[in-house]
DNA sequence: TTCTTTAATCGTATATTTGCGATATAAGAT
DNA sequence: ATCTTATATCGCAAATATACGATTAAAGAA
């Protein structure tokens, strides 16, 4: 490949497609699941419940929130995530604009 | 890499996370965009607009088809793709529930 | 201070994705 | 039958992603 043509689409496309890659890992669907359903932020917790290495599941968090989904701060010797549900409401809406309001326009398959 | 762990998680999780990958890339959400905004199935149409050549384009199309979000039928000596509403509207209904529902247990973010 | 616990980062191996040109295929046109 | 057009597929190169063990860092406990 010669270069990745990311950048040759619309932020907008961009933006969509990075939050879709964030969830685009069975491992990051079941970490966002184990932090939803808990008030408090977990961390070590993950690495128990998720069938994968330590250093793998840090990995994996710091790619939820490099794509900011989640939220990140050090309780001692400990780290404590938890989802940013503000991230999460807006992305909702552009896929919401992306599979919703499209449909209206034309409403069946052509093919 | 060892070996890939996907196997290790739930069906469901491993379902939401290959559409995600179908959404990963800003030239699969442009042809979505482009396919939703026609009437008409394009195809030759699609390696007009995006910035890539046609062997690429028609490599998004089959990731695409692959992950069941858009239907292609073979028209004479060109091929017409058209979004496949329903696959969308199945997957709009499980976002909603990792995003939506997991969100009134838990309303505010800890970190 | 030293030991322990917890998590991040580094280094590395392997798998997958992305992209393109070249080639193959398939159907209509001449 | 041959030519043209439209797409799919092959083969390859380069970039990324995934996974893990080992190491580092940082804070509390002894």
């Amino acid at each position: 490949m010669a270069i990745h043509k990311k950048e040759a689409f619309t932020q907008k496309e961009q933006d969509l497609a990075a939050f879709a890659k964030a969830l685009a890992h069975p491992a990051r669907i079941a970490i966002l699941k184990v932090l939803a359903q808990r008030n408090e932020c977990i961390c070590g917790e993950i690495v128990e419940i998720l069938p994968l290495a330590q250093s793998t599941v840090s990995q994996h968090l710091k790619e939820l929130k490099n794509a900011g989904l989640i939220n990140g701060s050090v309780d001692g010797p400990r780290s404590c995530y938890c989802i940013n549900w503000k991230a999460f409401e807006k992305f909702n809406q552009e896929f919401s604009w992306l599979f919703t309001n499209l449909k209206i326009k034309n409403q069946k398959s052509c093919c």
